[in-house]
DNA sequence: GTATTTTATTGATCCTGATCAAGAAATCAA
DNA sequence: TTGATTTCTTGATCAGGATCAATAAAATAC
């Protein structure tokens, strides 16, 4: 059941045998449905998941009542509503299982308590914030530089399976565009 | 010359006194003239600042030759080129002083030193990465949820003195819109 | 202090992507 | 399967902000 989850972590920092198997023993099975909300803005409940299988969509709920799409998450990755993670405040986003999901969770002050006693696990964190940062500052250079169509091909050669493997509304959602829009963009080539 | 500086760091992390002393020795004075570049895309230089006075800029040259401001930094607050320090890798974006300013910068490499000979200096790091974090996924939802008036109106509730002490020009290009647009939102009320 | 350059304002026009609407296709429930 | 719902496509219209242009104001240089 770990053994994604292993891979992942033995190949960012270096552990002991009995800290990996400490950190793999805070990691809990959550099975989520098609659709099943994992994470709900306004709970204090904070996690943080590996996927093991299936895919992740972080959203929030924009002053106009539309959705607005943070992020996806696929097999072999993490996610988390990672600013309420960070402040340890209630969450601000949802989290929805994309399709039928296989995921491994660990608790906020697990996470925490990991920081102070595994060596390495501080080196870990830290590799997960800088990656955190780097992708979110491309992605807000995308929005700052590309039009809609110029986002939809960046996506289509950086993301292929994005596209391929979500429905165009969420696709489209992603991009801050609308369905419509998408749907012209791929018909114009 | 190093008080500012020493109160923003004891202000987030216990350090002895010999450790901030080693902290402290790695920083160096820069004064920058108006509008000179401290850093430049291109170089491998990669600085950290910590401003003492004046204020940063940190823009990259768009595909279509414009430039895009990233961030502004004022007096008390820390500016780096955050994604080539975090990388190694070359610099994607210029550094200008926007003002006469006087700087106190701290080599990468003396940086990465600390984090592994100073205890706490790797939680000044991880709260520095957190901060940006949060702060780049902000900006992020601002362009996703406002349009460039209420965007204005956002930096001028919550950032007046960007407005107050920054040209039009620079402004506007923060906000991703032309002089223009901004010109006509601010006579507009 | 004057000349030059840069920045700010205002007007006219244009264009991209949003919105509204309707029908087709696909997905889902049972 | 069949019916219901959701998603996708295509068309017509609209609006916000970009662009281009010209003048005014301010900052800078000498």
């Amino acid at each position: 059941m770990h053994e994604q989850l292993t891979k992942f972590i033995t190949d960012r920092v270096q552990l002991s045998e009995a800290d990996l198997q400490q950190v793999l023993s805070c990691f809990h099975l959550l099975e989520a449905k098609k659709n099943e909300l994992v994470g709900r803005a306004g709970e204090p409940s904070r996690r943080m998941f590996f996927i093991n299988k299936g895919c992740l969509r972080v959203y929030f709920i924009k002053p106009d009542g539309r959705e607005a799409t943070r992020r996806f998450a696929f097999e072999n990755s993490f996610s988390t509503s990672l600013t309420s993670f960070i402040g340890g405040t209630l969450l601000k986003e949802d989290t929805q299982a994309i399709e039928r999901s296989e995921l491994l969770y660990i608790n906020r002050e697990d996470f925490y308590d990991l920081l102070n006693t595994i060596p390495g696990w501080d080196i870990f964190y830290r590799g997960f914030l800088e990656y955190a940062y780097v992708s979110n500052t491309k992605r807000l250079e995308d929005f700052i530089t590309l039009n809609p169509r110029e986002r939809y091909q960046l996506l289509l050669r950086e993301n292929p399976q994005m596209v391929l493997r979500l429905p165009n509304k969420l696709v489209a959602n992603y991009l801050n565009i609308t369905q419509e829009a998408l749907s012209r963009i791929k018909s114009d080539i």
